[in-house]
RNA sequence: GGGCCCAUAGCUUAGUUUGGCUGGAGCACCCGGCUGAUAACCGGGAGGUCGCCGGUUCAAAUCCGGCUGGGCCCA
């Protein structure tokens, strides 16, 4: 028996486990299966490569159970996956960062000092070396994907493709480069882009300060100016008013004068606000100049002026609102507009220069208070507060990132903001809400891409500049070679190393030209996989320029990420959608809701739980739950989701198994045609359950297709096999029992293949005990067998009849229950007072004796329902429906059914010895039974069918009481007393 | 401050798109039964202001508005 072995949530999963991975492993079914088939329809998918920086955690884990799902069903299809590849993500700062911490680097002086080329070989080892983890997760889990060959993002034919594509952008203008105000990592000292920049908003306190410019003209006069961020005064050029917004000039008891915004006035002064001189609108203000905070040299020194903008707002502050052109995107617009160029005096750490002595050497950050108390000192200094507020950090390193105006590439998204919403409304969200919802907002608002990188470990943008600033874009590597006038080396490794040494002509002039130090966002690298996973247009492949990939799965944070670049990507190269279909999971949470992570210690690991559980059950468990809200998620779920369905049907092919060796009945794989009612039955619930299954997976509702195949284990196990098991026992191989097993072995192997996507170990376990193929390797797995799409007729009629048998029995019981009588003593009769339906009809006799056997009664009757006089409450209970009685039950059992009820209360604590006993159902044992009076009697009465039951020979009945022995027991039945010799076989 | 999503029994949830049976299941609990039976099975019970308030309607878990709580995202 597989049943009972603890620990693991599911029977004998473990063992299971072990012995299917073993078989895929020594038979090399994965590799097989991923070839095939060579032709067919084609399913496209990419896998979304995970960044090779980590190993892989919880979440991972469901986006992979989820794209297993829906590939192994379309390999069952017979179509054929373009492609199957593995892929690594092996660019960028989450990869450089790892090997920073190894050497405890702090800045890229410290790289550039280790040397680039040392640097960038240990992140290409360590790229290796974390895939291996990946890999093994995905062996215990099942995912199946070619792993042996898996395209990196970091090899040169990918590079080559990416450059293809940049190329591409660059010959339709729509790769630029431009002076941006860009957030910026002073850790990384580099500019990140706006999707990175969204993965890492939190909650920080700041400074929140308010300072007195005095206007020059009137010294007496201070604008009042808010900011949050006292480092960037430094670089203070100007001051922004709203045009319309009206300005109050109030009085200090001092006598000096203070402007701010009109509604600003109750936020400064809650306690009633100073006498109003003056009150003008924002235009009033305009060119008027002011002393700036800081004495400092720069484009703007001696040019603090009032300037106008619409993008100031009165909702925070006083309306009047500080502008360093070098720190803010607005500053950086005023700032040009106004033509006061730009005073950026932190180095590219973050640290001032000495352009600022006061703080020179101190980052910005530390440069804070110093500022303040400077400030302070000069009576500058109106209000100083602090604030709670959500602000962006680098989402690698957690530095407070910084905005700043910068020299940086752009891929030009911004001019097809209308093509990205167009093609995203044909893509097949789940959830649906993302279309409209998150994913579309964010497409309508997109900016331009912030492309480049100043970085080493990545693509390196193929841009040359000559000094006449000509750019020119390379496309491949034999462009490279030609525009070099020299062969590359073989090999040719297209990182910075090599490439940045490399001198071209200019496109346009012929001039020497040097490459632009930049690597670009390895997010661009990853939305390039469809294409360059396949070194796309270098070399013949199954890459379609015109056809979308047919699915991808991940999980929510891919949003701005993955989700984004490859519709962006796709969008300008291509002009189509970037795939069709999108299954997006939630975020996993612990069992108490809380989010997982490493330092709350509450982090599951997912090699252990799929170790410590088996693969079957994590994905049944992530299954049960909607993955498309957040998931509370534990070791519970597991336990509590697994171990019903998967229980159940371990147990009923444990019990099929046994039965069908202990007979010598072979596997049945044709579909039979059994008479019986519950064989018809099991068979047409198995056709629509298959149906179901295949619904549900072709339209991305895995959650409904496991719902189907709980329902149906749960019929098998709890109706068809609980009412057949006394067929199974039946001497011999009579007809009945022959149709029992026939039914019973086709309906598991169908039901192998129909969970094979979802289950693929139990599946196979199932394929091969069933199927009696014995793991060998020549028999073949079940997940080289056909998705069973065409199905036979259901019938229908069949299934609501036994659905309304169902219902008949639970009216039963409840009246028993009323009536007080027992199920083990049989009663005389259960009349139906209701005409029966059409589909119960199709049950028959058979139904009939179905009932009768299930409710323990000698006969059941259907009567017109106008008879109820005839069943007197002194002799029956009845059910009554709206005050019609459509059921009856004798109310009292006659002295022979209680007799009758009497043995089988002995039969049942027989059963219950050999159970303790640990005997199976197929040995036999001698029985020897003291009784007397009446129960003697009942019980020589029904010897023969006694012993059968109880597989007792010899099956003595003695007069008690026996003697006392191991052997023997006793028991009380309510005064009646015997007791049994039960002596097992010997062996 | 803005956007998206979620809220049904102690837990997991069906039902919400398209308003209409008495809001269904499973787990857990209580009572009983049954067992050739698996952390099993069967019946009964208890447990629901369908988050709250309001609106539309003959009728609202379902549609609309607002609010509360939670999550994610953006600024």
């Amino acid at each position: 028996m597989a049943a009972g072995e603890e620990g693991t949530g599911a029977p004998a999963s473990d063992r299971i486990h072990q012995r299917v991975l073993e078989f895929w492993d020594r038979a090399g079914v994965p590799g097989s299966v991923i070839a095939r088939p060579a032709r067919g329809p084609t399913f496209r998918f990419t896998e979304g490569p995970p960044t090779a920086n980590g190993a892989p955690h919880i979440g991972h884990l469901i986006a992979r159970i989820l794209k297993d799902v829906e590939l192994r069903y379309h390999r069952m299809r017979g179509e054929r996956i373009v492609s199957s590849m593995a892929g690594w993500d092996c660019h960028g700062l989450p990869v450089e960062i790892e090997i920073e911490k190894r050497h405890g680097f702090r800045s890229k002086k410290e790289i550039e000092a280790y040397g680039v080329e040392r640097f960038c070989d240990e992140c290409r080892d360590s790229v290796l070396e974390v895939a291996a983890a990946w890999r093994e997760m995905s062996r215990r889990l099942g995912y199946w994907l070619d792993y042996d060959h898996p395209y990196k993002t970091m090899d040169a034919p990918f590079i080559e493709s990416v450059w293809w594509s940049l190329k591409t952008l660059f010959d339709r203008g729509l790769l630029e480069k431009g002076h941006y105000s860009l957030p910026y990592c002073p850790r990384c000292e580099t500019p990140l882009s706006s999707h990175e920049v969204a993965q890492g908003y939190r909650e920080a306190t700041d400074p929140s300060v308010t300072l007195r410019f005095p206007l020059t003209e009137s010294p007496a006069r201070d604008l009042l100016v808010w900011t949050t961020t006292p480092w960037t005064l430094p670089a203070n050029l100007l001051v922004a008013a709203r045009e319309e917004v009206e300005y109050s000039v109030v009085r200090e008891p001092d006598g000096r004068e203070l402007v701010l915004a009109t509604v600003a006035l109750p936020r400064y002064f809650p306690q009633g606000a100073p006498p109003v001189v003056e009150r003008f609108p924002g235009r009033a203000l305009l060119g008027r100049s002011y002393v700036p905070p800081f004495d400092t040299p720069g484009p703007g020194a001696g040019r603090h002026r009032v300037v106008l903008d619409d993008s100031v707002t009165t909702g925070d502050g006083t309306g009047l609102v500080h502008i360093a052109p070098s720190y803010g995107p607005d500053d950086l617009r005023i700032g040009t507009r106004e033509k006061v160029g730009v005073f950026d005096p932190l180095d590219s750490r973050g640290v001032f220069t000495e352009q600022v002595p006061l703080v020179r050497g101190r980052s910005f950050k530390a440069a804070d208070p110093i500022l303040l108390v400077d400030l302070a000192e000069r009576g500058r200094l109106f209000r100083r507060e602090t604030v709670r507020h959500t602000y962006p950090f680098c989402w690698r390193c957690d530095t407070p990132l910084i905005y700043r105006a910068i020299d940086s590439w752009f891929v030009r998204t911004s001019r097809a903001t209308d093509r990205l919403v167009r093609h995203n409304a044909t893509v097949h969200w789940v959830p649906e809400h993302l279309r409209e919802g998150r994913f579309g907002n964010f497409l309508t608002e997109a900016k331009d891409w912030a492309l480049s990188r100043n970085r080493y470990w990545g693509t390196p943008l193929p841009v040359w500049l000559c000094a006449d600033g000509h750019a020119t874009c390379v496309g491949s590597f034999a462009e490279l070679a030609e525009r070099q006038g020299t062969p590359l080396p073989t090999p040719f490794d297209p990182h910075r190393v090599t490439v940045d040494r490399i001198v071209l002509r200019c496109a346009t002039c012929g001039k020497d030209a040097r490459r632009e130090p930049y690597t670009i966002d390895g997010w661009y690298d990853s939305g390039s996989a469809p294409f360059a996973q396949f070194h796309y247009p270098f070399e013949p492949g199954p890459f379609e320029p015109a056809a979308p990939l047919d699915f991808i799965a991940e999980g929510l944070d891919q949003t701005r990420g993955w989700f984004y670049s490859l519709l962006v990507i796709a969008t300008l190269l291509f002009d189509r959608p970037a795939y069709r279909a999108c299954a997006v999971n939630g975020m996993v949470l612990d069992e108490s809701a809380r989010k997982m992570s490493k330092s709350k210690g509450n982090a599951l690991d997912p090699l252990a739980l799929l170790e410590k559980f088996g693969a079957d059950p994590v994905r049944w468990a992530f299954l049960s739950i909607d993955f498309t809200e957040p998931m509370r998620f534990g070791e519970t779920t597991v336990r509590k989701n697994a171990a019903r369905t998967l229980g159940a049907l371990a147990n009923v092919v444990a019990f099929h198994v046994d039965n069908a060796r202990a007979d010598g009945l072979a596997p049945v794989t044709d579909r039979p045609a059994p008479e019986g009612v519950l064989d018809r039955w099991l068979l047409s619930r198995l056709e629509g359950t298959r149906g179901a299954v295949d619904a549900a997976l072709s339209g991305l509702e895995m959650r409904a297709a496991a719902d189907a195949i709980g329902a149906f284990v749960d019929d098998l196990s709890t109706w068809y096999l609980r009412r057949s098991r006394p067929r199974f026992w039946s001497e011999g191989r009579s007809a009945d029992r022959r149709a029992a097993h026939a039914t019973l072995s086709y309906s598991l192997l169908g039901l192998a293949r129909a969970i094979a996507p979802i289950l693929p170990f139990t599946a196979e376990w199932v394929h091969q005990e069933v199927g009696e193929r014995g793991f060998r390797e020549e028999a073949g797995s079940v997940h080289q067998e056909p998705w069973p799409s065409v199905l036979a007729a259901r019938d229908v009629a069949l299934e609501q009849g036994m659905e309304g048998l169902r219902h008949w029995v639970e009216v039963g019981r409840e009246l028993r229950h009323r009536a007080e009588v027992k199920s083990r003593i049989p009663l005389a009769t259960f009349v139906i007072l209701r005409a029966p339906s059409t589909a119960e009809s199709a049950l028959g006799s058979e139904g009939t004796a179905l009932l009768a056997d299930e409710l323990n009664v000698k006969e059941v009757r259907r009567e017109d329902p106008a008879d109820r006089g005839r069943y007197p409450e002194s002799e029956w209970v009845l059910r009554e429906e709206d005050g019609v009685p459509v059921a009856a039950l004798s109310r009292r059992p006659t002295e022979a059914l209680l007799a009758e009820g009497l043995a089988r209360e002995v039969s049942r604590r027989l059963q219950q010895t050999r159970k303790e006993l640990g005997l199976r159902y197929t040995e036999t044992v001698a029985i020897t039974v003291a009784a007397s009076g009446p129960l003697r009697a009942s019980l020589e009465a029904r010897r023969d069918a006694l012993a059968h039951d109880l597989l007792a020979a010899p099956f003595e009945i003695v007069e008690g009481p026996l003697p006392e022995g191991p052997d023997v027991r006793t028991w009380d039945l309510d005064g009646v007393s015997f007791s049994a010799k039960v002596v097992r076989p010997t062996r």
